[in-house]
DNA sequence: CTCCTGTCTTGATGTTTATCGAATCAGTCG
DNA sequence: CGACTGATTCGATAAACATCAAGACAGGAG
């Protein structure tokens, strides 16, 4: 089993009604499921703070060594949880190298979403 | 119990960590819980598209009449509990006028869940 | 090879959520 | 007032989820 931690199918870069702002049209209920999982993904205190702490690492990613400290309050597998999810969400992008494993944020997927909600605004 | 549809204490602008990117820092935990409030509300296929409409409706609302239609696969109950999330997420607000009951985004909201998304980009 | 540390998976448990049917509330029209 | 339509709330149920403890796997160090 060395699928565990490659990055395998990507849910989120396939189908995902790219750029389609939510304003032009009412989404498709294929489109809107790819990206109610995303969304889904960030529904979660502990998960956007994990992704905040991804996004924000120096050198555009961060070892879980650095996620697994006692700030959130929430033990080792419950970690590794969350960052299955995002990366199941197409959030975050994880590889292990030697000892550590280090995760990685998916810009474009990002990216997307944002897009999403800041055209209603115009 | 005038209260049923009045926009009430909006949860998420009174506290909620404007603005602050996520690239920028960690996202602390009180900001994360706001900010995962809202995105909650946009994990389901069904409130997505819900919005999606709401948000490009003509007139810049759309009434609940509109919304049951059978374009959805769900019964007006429940279409009316997906209004209820998104509504007290602070991301649509809500007012009878006469028979019918309107919808209309809260743009502020979105516009910052969109900022929040789309900084990690540059 | 054997131990040790870091990360993930499994299995169990309590909580939240989506959905529906039935009942209720709000407003209009006879 | 009394019936009717639109929208919400209530109560129940089944599925999904967050969390943990225990166990498994990967790689490095003795």
């Amino acid at each position: 089993m060395s699928k565990q931690l490659v990055v395998l199918d990507n849910p989120a870069d396939t189908a995902a009604a790219c750029c389609a702002p939510i304003t032009e049209a009412s989404l498709d209920a294929e489109a809107a499921t790819d990206l109610a999982r995303m969304f889904k993904a960030l529904g979660d205190p502990i998960r956007l703070r994990l992704l905040s702490r991804i996004t924000s690492a120096e050198g555009g990613e961060i070892c879980v060594c650095d996620l697994t400290g006692d700030d959130f309050n929430v033990t080792g597998p419950t970690i590794s949880h969350h960052l299955k999810v995002l990366r199941e969400a197409g959030l975050i992008d994880g590889e292990r190298r030697g000892t550590w494993v280090y995760y990685r944020p998916v810009v474009a997927n990002l990216r997307q979403l944002g897009a999403l909600l800041e055209a209603p605004t115009a």
